[in-house]
DNA sequence: CCAACTATGAGTTTTTCA
DNA sequence: TGAAAAACTCATAGTTGG
């Protein structure tokens, strides 16, 4: 893969474990020779600051969409949503008129799924007047729930008392509080007429809540209450919004499952706990390149919106309550689920938590290969006709025995000659395929992926893993545990325009620097790079890395994030001048579906160490949050 | 002690099919 | 549409062999 040429300056190492010791730092951010190439960003400039504009159409056109179709329907006042959402229904080949059939189908009906009638029940049944919430809609978009509260308030407020429906009725009695709002509460308070109330109604403007909110979370948790209760309350029905334009009907969700609830001890109060999180079929989160259902534009709670800018990462499929619980400690935001099937030859289900701009994406080049027929052009020869597999199953962290292999191969043998094995034998041969992640190498001959052949496919460069004293089950285990650099690129690629001159990064779970080779490839300048990773072999990796690639910044790495105190924190942020970007993916091993022995959920051993990620983050929001006043 | 190897299902989602 | 079947999963722990 492509290196950086030119450029011989030193990079400066550190590898200071139990220590702060920074003396003899010398980064000068704007001495760095780095810039990135103009006519690398065509299009993308234009748009960073417009969010709202049909410039957004631009990255439609990116994927492939015509642009005539979509400039049409953008003009005839369709929303971007109902567009990508016809698309999805129609595909992308669609002629033009079926694509406003389906749209005007959805304006008719009326019904769930259209943003906009969702719009209008949500304000509806918070009590506001019928044609006062329609004429707020059409002055601000149905998108921009946060505009057309406040246009409301104003005007609607001393007649009619807001009625709460049901939906919003989450359980905000609990105390697992670890997300530490306070901290974003000023101290300096000017405040004539201070009952409580009226304390907590500011306290929680103040934190980027509308009045409208603030005064429905007063209402509804009562005057007394903990400001931590409010802010759970009102990040929780954030979520229950956001996770609405995701997620259908709730009621299909299965009923209480006994042997579940790992993860609250505490009983729900009713059965309409907090939203339950459904997962996108296609798992495409906002959007991935050449498939239709492109979503360029979300609401993020105001209190997680702009730097620094967060992206948390874990397996989708996570036992039942587990990222309802995540979002609901990461301000409420909705998981963006993406399947990494679409950036590989491989699948790869995980959700994404992250406060980063979703329009003008850019995916790395070159892509990787989409099918097994191209990603292994080799096994082509090899492949039985009765194999119908395209893509590959995900990449875990051990792999098929020696002994499995020729298990197969000794089902297969008895059969050379006759068009085809019997069925029986087809059956189970293909299921330990799939089973296994198999490819065929030889006649007959099926075996797991090498070490190799999954650094490509989750896009590290080639023996990235490789040598300094990494066995191959140490490769192959680090590499089933990392991000799949392309659909993580894919997502921060919208940092390039933002940051020309560079970015400082924490990170946190390193691993293997899944986050790091995939700003390298976006050829985002890392000025100073954080790292926190446990394994030791892994901090080798990113520092032979860091090397190999010539980085003009600072790497910094550290073993254990509980060890990472907030006074560490923030003598590092005084140091480097802050974090533009917190990122990392906490274990998963507690979580994940492979684990028979403990898969215990969010309060497993190694999982629980989510909790650290969002210790850290708050620190490194409050400090950063200080920083801007 | 280390590295390689192997057996060990369930829980949940996704697809199929009537 | 809904029930049944199929499919899939960032793993752990024990054993072996050196």
């Amino acid at each position: 893969m492509a290196q950086d040429s030119g450029g011989d300056e030193d990079y400066v190492d550190w590898n200071t474990d139990d220590d702060l010791e920074i003396d003899n730092f010398q980064f000068s951010p704007s001495s760095s020779p780095v810039q990135p190439r103009a006519e690398t960003l065509v299009g993308l400039a234009v748009a960073t600051t417009s969010s709202n504009s049909p410039a957004e159409t631009t990255d439609l056109v990116q994927m492939g969409f015509s642009d005539e179709i979509f400039a049409s329907l953008y003009d005839m006042g369709f929303s971007l949503e109902m567009i990508n959402r016809a698309i999805k229904e129609t595909g992308p080949n669609a002629e033009t008129s079926v694509i406003i059939d389906t749209i005007s189908k959805y304006s008719s009906d009326c019904e769930a799924g259209s943003s906009k009638s969702k719009a209008i029940d949500h304000f509806l049944a918070m009590g506001f007047d019928e044609q006062k919430v329609i004429k707020a809609i059409h002055e601000h978009g149905e998108e921009n729930m946060e505009d057309i509260a406040n246009a409301l308030l104003p005007c609607a407020e001393p007649e009619k008392s807001p009625v709460v429906k049901e939906e919003y009725d989450i359980d905000w009695s609990s105390e697992d509080d670890d997300v530490n709002y306070d901290m974003l509460v000023s101290d300096d308070e000017n405040d004539p007429n201070s009952n409580e109330n009226n304390n907590q109604m500011r306290s929680l403007v103040r934190m980027g809540f509308s009045e409208l909110e603030a005064s429905l979370a007063v209402e509804r948790c009562g005057e007394n209450v903990d400001i931590a209760e409010l802010t759970d309350f009102l990040c929780a029905a954030q979520m229950a919004r956001q996770f609405s334009e995701f997620h259908t009907d709730p009621e299909e969700r299965k009923p209480d499952n006994k042997k579940r609830r790992i993860e609250s001890k505490r009983e729900p109060r009713s059965s309409a706990d907090v939203e339950p999180v459904r997962l996108p079929n296609p798992m495409i989160g906002f959007g991935v390149p050449n498939e239709p259902g492109l979503i360029t534009h979300r609401s993020l709670p105001k209190i997680a919106q702009g730097a620094p800018y967060f992206y948390y990462e874990n397996v989708a499929l996570a036992p039942i309550g587990v990222w309802e619980t995540i979002s609901r400690h990461l301000y409420g935001i909705a998981p963006e689920f993406v399947d990494s099937k679409y950036f590989c030859v491989a699948n790869r289900k995980r959700g994404y938590i992250h406060n980063l701009p979703i329009n003008n994406r850019f995916q790395i080049q070159p892509p990787q290969k989409y099918t097994i027929n191209e990603a292994f052009p080799l096994s082509k020869q090899w492949w039985p006709a009765w194999d119908k597999r395209t893509k590959l199953n995900c990449i875990l962290t051990v792999t098929g025995s020696a002994k499995l292999t020729n298990r197969i191969r000794n089902a297969l043998r008895p059969h050379i000659g006759e068009p085809e094995p019997p069925q029986h034998v087809q059956r189970y041969v293909i299921d330990q395929c799939r089973k296994w992640n198999l490819v065929w190498v030889g006649q007959n001959k099926a075996a797991p992926l090498e070490p190799d052949e999954m650094e490509n496919i989750l896009g590290f460069p080639r023996n990235h893993t490789r040598g300094g004293g990494m066995s191959r089950t140490e490769r192959i285990k680090s590499l089933g545990n990392s991000f799949q650099v392309d659909t993580v690129a894919y997502h921060l690629s919208v940092l390039k325009p933002m940051f020309p001159n560079g970015i400082n990064v924490l990170s946190l779970f390193t691993g293997i620097g899944g986050g790091e080779v995939a700003l390298h490839r976006l050829k985002i300048p890392m000025k100073v790079v954080v790292s926190v990773e446990i394994t030791e072999s892994n901090r080798e990796i990113l520092k032979d890395f860091w090397a190999q690639t010539k980085q003009k910044g600072v790497l910094v790495e550290f073993s254990d994030v509980q060890d990472l105190s907030n006074e560490k924190i923030e003598r590092l942020m005084d140091k480097f001048g802050g974090f533009d970007l917190v990122i990392g993916g906490s274990p998963c091993n507690n979580l994940a579906g492979g684990n028979r022995v403990s898969r215990n959920g969010l309060e497993g051993d190694q999982s629980s160490l989510f909790f650290e990620y969002c210790r850290i983050l708050e620190v490194v929001r409050a400090r950063m949050a200080r920083r801007a006043r």
